[in-house]
DNA sequence: CACCAGGCAAGTA
DNA sequence: TACTTGCATGGT
């Protein structure tokens, strides 16, 4: 019964992967800098948050100490295209503080941490919420972790693989305990999940009848 | 015009 | 515990 639903969830990875290739995530030049994304791309498109980062780096404050010692006001208008612009500057900063103060400000420092201590450490962060914290972690320091979003709770629940409802840890274990923990595949499925979302199953969407799931 | 985008926290009952 | 609401720009 367990094993239906193993081979489901490679078969759905192997049509996705097939349709759509390689998505190539995160892009970002470095672990803070997709760190900061992730804070940046909470409920919003990633072309705006790519706005965002390019004005941070055109002001040349793409770094821990600049962006923290920066008032949140001026900070808030160089992100001002992610929306939610003075909220999300309270949370970089907040963010910014937790690596000062539990790791010198240094990502490199996190890489040795375990993965589910590291996992609390974040969530305890105001402003880092489990979407958050496991796209830092997979996607910025490389950790075994599901990303789950609205997306995958949505195709996920559809297809019947969890119930209707679902909440976050229960959708996440449909992935960790049905799937070897490999890295660049996590990385590839979540991507590739957002790409089928955005594409086909968005409401009032005609595409929907292409979709490469659909039997 | 409506609706959505790679969420989260705080408030309410 | 389980809903609801505020946050806000930019694309379709």
């Amino acid at each position: 019964m367990r094993g239906k639903v193993k081979q489901k969830l490679k078969d759905i990875y192997k049509k996705l992967y097939c349709a759509f290739g390689p998505q190539g995530w995160w892009p970002g030049d470095s672990a803070f800098e997709v760190m900061v994304g992730a804070i940046l791309t909470q409920n919003t498109n990633w072309q705006n948050v790519s706005r965002a980062i390019n004005n941070l780096k055109k002001d040349k404050s793409l770094s821990i100490n600049k962006l923290y010692a920066m008032p949140a006001h001026e900070l808030a208008q160089l992100i001002r295209p992610v929306g939610y612009y003075n909220i999300k500057a309270k949370r970089l900063k907040n963010f910014f503080a937790f690596l000062l103060k539990n790791y010198k400000g240094n990502i490199r420092q996190m890489v040795k941490k375990d993965l589910f201590l590291l996992r609390k450490e974040l969530l305890s962060v105001n402003g880092v919420g489990e979407e958050t914290a496991d796209s830092m972690l997979l996607y910025a320091i490389k950790k075994p972790i599901f990303v789950v979003d609205a997306y995958t709770r949505r195709i996920f629940s559809r297809h019947k693989l969890i119930p209707e409802g679902a909440d976050y840890a229960q959708t996440q274990e449909l992935f960790m305990d049905n799937l070897k923990a490999d890295i660049k595949m996590f990385n590839e499925y979540h991507a590739l999940i957002v790409k089928l979302g955005k594409d086909f199953c968005r409401k009032q969407n005609p595409r929907c009848q292409e979709c490469p799931l659909r039997d």
